[in-house]
DNA sequence: TTAACGTATCGAAAAGTTTCGATGTGTTAA
DNA sequence: TTAACACATCGAAACTTTTCGATACGTTAA
């Protein structure tokens, strides 16, 4: 119990704004990206982006694989399954 | 599209946090509480109390209902519905 | 009608978040 | 080996949220 209402509030948080919301939904659709096509999606600096972008990997709904240089993100569809299930229970 | 996405980041807006998610959580057990119960729940000051049990009201999550002096919450279940089927979408 | 009670609102302090430009780190192409 | 590139981290400014005590408002019991 401790454990998901950890896992609820940490996902939600990292939900609750609407560039994040805006990436996740990018992702969703495209699959994956690279941190630089978010710094396009949204228009923010660089910096600002890496910060957002690090708040939905520790949150674990997405996920970062390095490939050289790049870094890829992608969904981590498994943790979204759960956070709808977890609403479900309060509907 | 517009309309969802600002209601996702209402609802995980309100769900963000510690005191406002143990409000949820019992809510769904207990089907209805009093806002006096609220402050026993979380312990904070009755303002505070106040303040979040009407965020979770703004975000629709929650509805009250006036009988006399007391105000009775309880969950707004089709909401948590909504949110379940959007999270599916993305896992 | 007044006192007491439940809740909301106000104003302010403290804490947390968002944003930026500058700078640091790791990787690759020349 | 160096220059250029992708991304992370730092420090600071601006903004937002959380929290409180004080006070206002509406309802009910005396």
């Amino acid at each position: 119990m401790q454990e998901i209402t950890h896992f609820v509030e940490k996902t939600t948080n990292a939900i609750a704004d609407s560039y994040r919301l805006k990436i996740l939904l990018t992702l969703s659709q495209k699959g994956e990206m690279y941190c630089g096509e978010v710094q396009q999606l949204i228009g923010l600096s660089q910096s600002t982006c890496s910060h957002h972008v690090s708040i939905l990997i520790e949150s674990e709904l997405v996920a970062s694989k390095k490939e050289g240089k790049f870094h890829k993100i992608s969904l981590n569809r498994e943790n979204f399954k759960k956070l709808s299930a977890f609403f479900q229970e309060l509907s």
